[in-house]
DNA sequence: TTGACAAGTTAGGGTAGGCTAACTATATTA
DNA sequence: TAATATAGTTAGCCTACCCTAACTTGTCAA
């Protein structure tokens, strides 16, 4: 798992990592089309993508042939998708967020919070939910709390949603 | 606040908005240099950004002036800072998370988490701090809790922080 | 075994955003 | 008020991504 290499991915690369982690991860091979179906873009984006992911040793790859991870690849791609679970049960589980937009969400912020932060967030979820089987369900507690708080607000947030 | 200009800006436009919005927070007017400086950018950066946002509505300048925002380009601004202010008051007071590093993460993530996250992460840390004020520290424990479970991984992720 | 279709690549182009270097305008100050 | 320093702009270049269109390769079924 080379850091140089992994170290300074763009959100582009890491998405087309993790999609590459995420098609094999039942042992399958992933192939070009599947990944550009996955991530909505053009066939020769991937082209490009796969080019770039294999000049980092982060993928093997020869032409015309399907996509596997390097060690190195594996470690980055698992990292992301790492991330991304535990920013997304954070948000299903505690702020009590909706599955598919906590999944858009986690998509994104997987890409800007570092092992610090995400360190935090995966304990702080474990710690309520630890608590949570202690008796007291700070989750739900939170629940109805935000039920009432939040009526009027939500048709202008609607239109700024994006 | 015409919500069709606002409402597709790029992170690094955002981040001019929210850069002149600091700015002249106390009256101020914003100068092409510091919008510079506080960035980070070289001035030609600062003077194409200028150029598009003026398009957009979002901020008046006029050749060698300074730069102010137009009531469109306050809002949307203003829309940023609270997002960067509510997301760096929940990193901060929740997860006990280094001032100078949440406001890094928070600078990152102002871009990339809708109003509905955003409201939440406000109405969760609002809760939390209520709940503190009656009685049970939650926050304090969450502390204790991560002081012991993390000890020896802290090596590794600095390595990968950046 | 050979078409035909699907998959992958290449070529070429567009946008966004950054940079340096060179120029122009403004402001300061001697 | 003229010289100089600072600020702002322009021109030109680069990188990262994305796209479409056209071409090449692979594969499967008749």
């Amino acid at each position: 798992m080379d850091p140089a290499a992994a170290g300074n991915l763009s959100s582009s690369l890491e998405d087309y990592l993790e999609a590459i982690f995420n098609l094999t991860a039942d042992g399958e091979v992933a192939r070009s089309k599947d990944i550009a179906d996955s991530l909505k873009v053009a066939k020769s984006s991937v082209t490009g993508a796969i080019k770039t992911l294999a000049e980092k040793k982060l993928v093997n790859h020869k032409p015309y042939g399907y996509v596997t991870l390097t060690p190195a690849g594996r470690a980055a791609a698992q990292n992301v998708a790492r991330k991304h679970d535990i920013i997304k049960l954070f948000f299903v589980n505690i702020l009590g967020v909706d599955d598919t937009l906590a999944q858009d969400a986690a998509c994104k912020a997987e890409h800007v919070l570092g092992p610090d932060i995400i360190r935090r967030l995966l304990d702080f979820t474990e710690f309520v939910t630890t608590r949570n089987g202690s008796g007291y369900n700070l989750a739900g507690e939170f629940r109805k709390f935000s039920r009432n708080s939040n009526t009027q607000t939500d048709s202008m947030e609607a239109a700024q949603n994006g």
